[in-house]
DNA sequence: CGCGCGCTTCGGCCACGGCCGTAGCATCGG
DNA sequence: CCGATGCTACGGCCGTGGCCGAAGCGCGCG
């Protein structure tokens, strides 16, 4: 067989929980200091330093140097799919029963909005890709997505600008929502729409988490433009 | 964090060189006994087991009980879409050197055709997708795939009857195809048209493997609906 | 220029988990 | 009803790999 063991490999990588939880803390699509990410996944820096250097070999994760500092990230889009259907395949399994238990304030906090490699995810994000779908402002199907002349529009009027289809990446997908089970927007145009609600001030990171907080004029914003209600 | 160690524990599952052969076994959609995995995966009976036990018990495999055989498959279509994901990333990832250092006769046969879960892979599958784009039969963009009237008429004319879209599952999908890197026919409209070849007698199994070879019969049909050659 | 900080390398400890042999439990055939 | 077959449960062996402490670079800053 071809490459079973480069198969098995790579998802012995991702096993390791100290690592997973690196991974996890990257899908956010920044870039960490290995000290961070030691500290997210509780272990000392020396040992994160071989994780990471393992990651990076296998190509799993890019690294860049600045100044004594060295920057890490998913290396490519790809893999950060492919975290995000491990993922949502395990969230999937998770019983019932603990996945209630767990869920604390920061958990609320994530359900309700964070973000998914570099596009919106939660309960706000797929909010967003329902009323987007009601006005036909994109078709959104499990299989596929694609963004209308009407949504083009809309997204323009908020001042979010798409990059052309030209560019190598993909252009509009769906992406699976692991809390709320259903689709949001992923892709090029998800990516613009995140920008663009960080860069209006709508939203913003919070601490070192996924999580995503919606400000005062964010709230007022989005409601307007949705059409839609954001109670929690 | 939510889950977290969920997400660990699936991978790791996934990331044991005998568990990792035997999804990998799995992943033509059969379903197959205990000592037919152990041989596969080079072990024993009351290893390969265990093995099992796990995998089922994680949710990842599906098990039915037929007399005193114990048959089993993958649990559902996302499952098997993570590991096409895992693998395509790995596939990536694997040196070049490498990857033509274990190119052999049953690896030329896996290049040529194959099944992807429930759908054909390889060249052929890819040459047939790109025929059936360049006669408008099928939209098919990385990011999303659609069937057209066109395309539904010349499957009815191949005696290939697509299910209807309303039932739950992905209708047309495209997936990546880690020999070619260009994508194929995945979904429903895959599923069928894979089933049609089969029942046809166009294709049929190689032994244990997921390859498939293309029968006399086969190649004659298959060139000239798909106006294409097949020289190997 | 030399201290300090971030990161990496090395060596040794320890435990988790895969593997098999043996033995026990179901199901089918004679 | 007894033997054969497919599978599972238990116990012990052993190797792989994660973890940390200590020590060694490399870069920037004072």
């Amino acid at each position: 067989m071809l490459s079973t063991s480069a198969f098995a490999e790579t998802a012995a990588l991702i096993g390791d929980p100290a690592r997973a939880s690196m991974l996890t803390a990257l899908m956010d699509g920044r870039a960490l200091t290995a000290a961070e990410l030691a500290r997210t996944a509780g272990i000392t820096p020396q040992t994160a330093s071989g994780h990471l250097a393992r990651l990076t070999t296998a190509g799993l994760l890019a690294m860049e140097r600045q100044g004594r500092h060295r920057y890490h990230r998913l290396a490519t889009p790809a893999v950060a799919q492919m975290l995000e259907s491990i993922m949502s395949v395990s969230a999937e399994l998770a019983t019932p029963s603990r996945k209630l238990a767990v869920v604390g304030p920061r958990d609320r906090a994530m359900r309700l909005a964070r973000t998914c490699y570099d596009h919106l995810a939660g309960r706000i994000a797929v909010a967003m890709a329902d009323r987007m779908v009601a006005r036909g402002q994109i078709d959104l199907r499990p299989d596929g997505a694609a963004l209308t002349e009407a949504g083009l529009g809309f997204l323009r009027g908020l001042g979010v600008e798409v990059e052309q289809r030209s560019s190598g990446r993909v252009f509009c997908r769906p992406c699976l929502d692991w809390s709320e089970r259903r689709p949001h927007i992923a892709g090029a145009v998800g990516a613009a729409l995140c920008r663009g609600c960080f860069s209006h001030g709508w939203l913003r990171r919070i601490d070192g988490t996924r999580a995503v907080a919606v400000t005062p004029a964010g709230r007022l914003a989005l409601e307007q433009a949705f059409d839609m209600r954001l109670d929690p």
